[in-house]
DNA sequence: ACGATATATATCGTTTTGATATATGCACGT
DNA sequence: ACGTGCATATATCAAAACGATATATATCGT
């Protein structure tokens, strides 16, 4: 599924200039599956102008800088339809936390732990938010895929707290301790 | 943390050629948290072996093609502890999948089944693969990545066949009857 | 003999990224 | 008043990565 076609997407829930679409793969609907660039987002918003699968009109607004909206057309409703017809890619989790864990012995004690303790507040704060999102209106389905961000989240930081003891030999306390700072 | 510094890491666990790295990351020990392709991998290993951090043998193999086996230099192993000193990316999750569920309205009923059953089945294989591996000898830091794989598996495991509900509008045992069918 | 599969190397056009640049505007501190 | 930092907003570009493809060796089954 490439940036254009992600764009369609996020247009399905309102028009949008290309910042918010970008918003929306980082703290909106999107954030906890799917992240797309800057520099894919308007290249592929021009495409898709090109190809009539889009509108744009520029709007302006008081205290901030004018902005470019753009809407789905009809075309591009079915072009979407299209593209989801496909075999959807696997699923990737990238992780360089992980990859440096596993290559622990060539990391400094002190930065190891520093790295843990960045990781565990990373997805502290995104499991804050996902879980401070209100429900209400949320159809089943927008509801199992927001659940499932709320999922990962929770399962990443029950693992790193229960777990965080086989990296530095410590007892499970110390990852409750690391906790109590918050 | 590029695809060299990816692959210095692989070539800590023993010399190894390039068709090998890429099954460290596809099956091996790296497969539930990064991945690298071939594209970036051959490249790599060639600038690698121009800056003298890894060096290349040729070996010839019985009833298999000949193959170049790579292994760390020392200055190898000393770019790779430079380069884990630096900050870590954010860890990425990417899946079409939860786009196309987010999007369901689009889909086809029998798709999403569809994408919905392969899903399912992609992470149970998963969570079979890394759950019948032996974890004798292997040290508390690498049992603490691969419990991450496992817990990362086995939670979308548990989330979908609890939550698939959502989707279809189904009773939970539609989920768990897909499994009998295993 | 052919097709499928595995091992193995390598490349290339396309896509994506992350950093950077530029612009508008606001808030805050000196 | 000015400078800095931050947010909103668009856009680009060099570098990195990808996925598909090509090629080669070898085995197995039909």
């Amino acid at each position: 599924m490439d940036a254009k076609n992600l764009c369609l997407g996020a247009l399905t829930c309102g028009d949008a200039s290309g910042y918010e679409i970008k918003k929306m793969f980082e703290e909106g609907p999107f954030a906890h599956f799917h992240q797309v660039s800057f520099g894919s987002i308007y290249p592929a918003l021009a495409k898709l102008c090109d190809e009539e699968l889009i509108s744009m009109r520029e709007e302006t607004q008081d205290g901030r800088p004018d902005k470019k909206v753009y809407s789905l057309t009809d075309n591009g409703r079915q072009a979407l339809r299209k593209a989801l017809k496909k075999k959807p890619a696997d699923d990737k989790l990238r992780s360089e936390v992980m990859v440096m864990f596993f290559l622990e012995e060539f990391l400094e004690a002190d930065h190891l732990r520093e790295v843990f303790d960045q990781q565990l507040e990373f997805y502290r704060r995104l499991l804050a938010k996902v879980e401070g999102l209100d429900d209400s209106g949320v159809s089943h389905q927008r509801l199992f895929v927001r659940d499932f961000g709320r999922m990962f989240y929770r399962s990443i930081v029950g693992y790193m707290e229960e777990n965080g003891h086989l990296l530095f030999g410590d007892k499970p306390q110390a990852m409750e301790k690391a906790g109590t700072d918050q």
